[in-house]
DNA sequence: TATGTTGGCTCAAACGATTGCGCAAATTTG
DNA sequence: CAAATTTGCGCAATCGTTTGAGCCAACATA
C-alpha cells in the first residue's frame, strides 16, 4: 500500500526509530549524524513518503483537526464566518470538520458526541443556545472549546461574541433618531444569549428615549426567512401598524421583504427596516439595507486563535470572553420622518454606497 | 484517561477480543455466549465507553470521514450545496472535512495533499477547474472521488454536474424571446468546464435564433462580485450598450447591480439581467431576479450517494456522470421589448412570486 | 475408550507511528 | 593501555483496535 517509515528504514539501511527521529526533527536530540539524516531524507523524498496521520494521531493523541458546529452553513453570515475559520485554521496547520445543527438541540448534542469520539483537538461551537449541559461535559473533560457568536454566562469557557446589546441599541436608536416611534422587533430564537441581548438593546433604546414599549410589536421565534415573512405579515395587518421594523437577522429581513412586497408596501416609504448581520447581498436588496454589521472576519479569526492557544496550553487558564463591537451601516431602508431632528440629518442618506 | 476495551475486558473478566467482538456485532460469528455478551454490554454501558476512532481507523483503514474541497464556502451557492452534503453525509455516518480553495489552484493542490495524508475515505471536489494533474493522481491511486459542479472530460471519475449548456441556452433564449438582441454575457472563470458550457449555451442560443455574436459583449474572468461590477461598468460605457446581460453567477449579478445603480440605470427598464444559480436572496434584490436555478439539493445529495457507493465498492466501475437539469425561474429583471411575440407573453410576469 | 464435533473463548500479531532506555563503537581522558 | 565518556543508533513497548488461528472443555458418535 502506502509508503511507511518501515519502507524508508529498509531502503536507507537504518532503523525505524532513526527514520522517525529524522522526520520529526528530533535528530539533534537523539544525535543522528548528518550523513544518516541526509540519507533518510533522500530516501523519504525518493519514495514520496507521507506520514499516516491516523497512526501519528493515535500515538500522539493529536489529530490536528478541529470541529466546528454551526447552526446553518447556508446562512450567509455563518457561511462567511466558516470560511474565515477554515482559512485561518488551515494556515495554522489544522483542518476543519464542519457540522450543521439546523438550530436543533438534539442534532447539536449528536454532533458533539460524534466529534468527541473522533479525537478532535478542539471545538468551535456556535450553539443553538437553549441548553448547555452537553457543553459543560466538554468543559469538565478539559476539551478545548471556544463558543462563538452565542455563549452562556454560566459556562466557564472561552468565547467570542459580538456586543449584541450595543448593536441593537444603535439600530433602534437610529430609527428613533430618524423620527420613528412605533418600532417593532422581529426577534430570533428566544431565550438565547444573542437574542436576549438584542432584545435588551432594543428595549433599552426605547426606554432611554422615553418611548413606551408595545408588547404587540415584539414578535418572532427564530432567525429564518419564513419567520420573517410570517411576522411581518402580522405586523402589517395591525390596525396601528409600526413605521419601522428591527429585523434581527438578514434572513429574517428577506422574509420581511417578501411580505412587504406581497402586500404592496414600499420600503422605506411605507415601512422602514433595520437589519442585523449586513451580509454581502445587503446593499443590493429591493431597498439597500441599513444594518448592523457584524465583524465576521474578526470573529472567525479570534475564535481560531483562541482555540489553538487553548489546545497548545498557552491560553490563560482564566476563561476569556472576547467581545467585538458591531457597526451600524446606514443605507436606504430607513425613512427620515423628522427632518427637523439634527441627529437624523447627519446619519443616513449620504454614504449609500458603503458596500 | 478515556475508557478503552481494556478496561471493559478487565471489569467484565473476559479478553480484549471478546469485548471487541461483542461491540462490533461479530458475536454470532465468533460464537460468544449470550451471557458473556450481556455481561460485556452491561460493563460498556456502565463505563460509558466510546471507541477510539483513531485506533479503529488505523486498524481498519477507514475514517468515516470525507473531504470536501470547495472554491468558496461563503458563496451562497456553494454554501447551500455544502450544507446538503454535510447533512447527507452525517445521515450516512460520515463526517465532513471542509477545505476552501478561494478558486486558487495552488491552494487546491495543497488541500488535496493534506486530505490525502489524513486518511480520508473519499473526496468530493468542486475543482478550480483549470488543471487536473493532482486529481488524476487521486484517480490513479484509486481514491474514491466525485467531482461536483465542474468536471473534466478527460478525467475518468464519477461526477455530478448541471447541464450548464442547457441552462445558459434557456437563459439566453428567454432574453431573445423577450425581444433582446444585444445580449452581453459576463462569464466566470475562462477555460473551465462549467464556464465553457455556459458560454457555449449562450452562443448556440444566439446562433439558433439568427443573432450575430458580438465579441465585445463577451466579458468576465471569474465568478466574483468585483468582476461583475467591473465588467458591467464596461458594458454600460459602450456606445452601443447591450439591452440585456446574462450574468453567469449570482455573485457576478450583485456586482452588476452595484454598477447599474451607481450609473443611475434601472433594472429592467434600462437593462435586463438573467442570472445563474438562483440563490436564496435572488427574489429580493433591487429587481427580483430572473435566473437559472441549479438543483442544489440534488447536486449535494447525489454527490454524497455516489461517493459512498464508490467507497463501499458498490458503484459501477464505469465512471458515472450524473447530469442534472437546471430550471429557468422568471421574475422581474427582464424587460419585455416585443409584446408582439407570443412566446414572450407566456413567459414572464405571471409567476413573480416563485421563491 | 478413542475420535470427532462443536461451543466459547483467548493469544498474539497486526495497523503505522513515537520514544525511553540501553548498547556498541569511537573518541577522549588519565 | 585501560577507563571513562561521548557519539550514533537500534530494541521494544506503546497508542486502542481488530481478527485469524488455536486451545480447551464438553458433548456426541462409533
Amino acid at each position: 500500500m502506502a509508503i511507511t517509515i518501515h519502507d524508508i528504514a529498509e531502503k536507507a539501511g537504518v532503523s525505524l526509530s532513526t527514520v522517525s527521529r529524522v522526520l520529526s526533527g528530533k535528530a539533534e536530540k537523539y544525535r543522528i549524524s548528518r550523513k544518516t539524516q541526509e540519507q533518510v531524507l533522500a530516501v523519504t523524498k525518493a519514495l514520496n513518503y507521507h506520514p499516516n496521520k491516523m497512526a501519528q494521531g493515535l500515538r500522539l493523541k493529536k489529530s490536528h483537526s478541529i470541529g466546528l458546529i454551526v447552526p446553518d452553513i447556508s446562512n450567509p453570515f455563518f457561511a462567511c464566518v466558516t470560511r474565515i475559520i477554515q482559512t485561518t485554521a488551515f494556515e495554522m496547520g489544522y483542518s476543519l470538520i464542519v457540522c450543521n445543527t439546523n438550530e436543533d438541540l438534539a442534532t447539536e448534542i449528536a454532533q458533539v458526541e460524534l466529534l468527541k469520539s473522533k479525537f478532535i483537538d478542539g471545538f468551535i461551537i456556535m450553539p443553538v443556545g437553549t441548553e448547555y449541559q452537553h457543553l459543560e461535559t466538554l468543559v469538565r473533560k478539559k476539551h478545548p472549546l471556544v463558543l462563538l457568536d452565542r455563549c452562556f454566562d454560566e459556562l466557564k469557557t472561552h468565547s467570542v461574541v459580538v456586543d449584541n446589546h450595543d448593536g441593537a441599541y444603535r439600530a433602534t436608536s437610529h430609527l428613533i433618531a430618524c423620527g420613528h416611534e412605533k418600532i417593532a422587533i422581529i426577534q430570533g430564537l428566544p431565550n438565547t444569549y444573542t437574542n436576549s441581548e438584542r432584545v435588551r438593546g432594543y428595549l433599552d433604546a426605547l426606554r432611554d428615549h422615553g418611548l413606551a414599549v408595545n408588547p404587540q410589536l415584539i414578535v418572532g421565534k427564530d432567525y429564518r426567512r419564513e419567520s420573517g415573512y410570517i411576522e411581518t405579515k402580522f405586523l402589517l395587518s395591525l390596525k396601528d401598524r409600526p413605521t419601522a421594523i428591527f429585523t434581527t437577522s438578514d434572513l429574517i429581513t428577506l422574509g420581511a421583504f417578501q411580505a412587504i412586497a406581497e402586500d404592496q408596501y414600499h420600503i422605506p416609504d411605507d415601512i422602514s427596516i433595520v437589519s442585523f448581520d449586513d451580509t454581502d447581498f445587503a446593499p443590493y436588496l429591493m431597498a439597500p439595507l441599513t444594518a448592523v454589521r457584524q465583524p465576521k472576519e474578526l470573529m472567525g479569526e479570534s475564535a481560531v486563535r483562541l482555540l489553538i492557544e487553548a489546545i497548545d496550553g498557552k491560553a490563560q487558564p482564566e476563561k476569556q470572553r472576547v467581545v467585538l463591537k458591531p457597526q451600524l451601516i446606514t443605507r436606504e431602508s430607513v425613512k427620515i420622518l423628522n427632518s427637523a431632528n439634527p441627529a437624523a440629518h447627519s446619519l443616513p442618506g449620504k454614504n449609500h454606497h458603503i458596500l
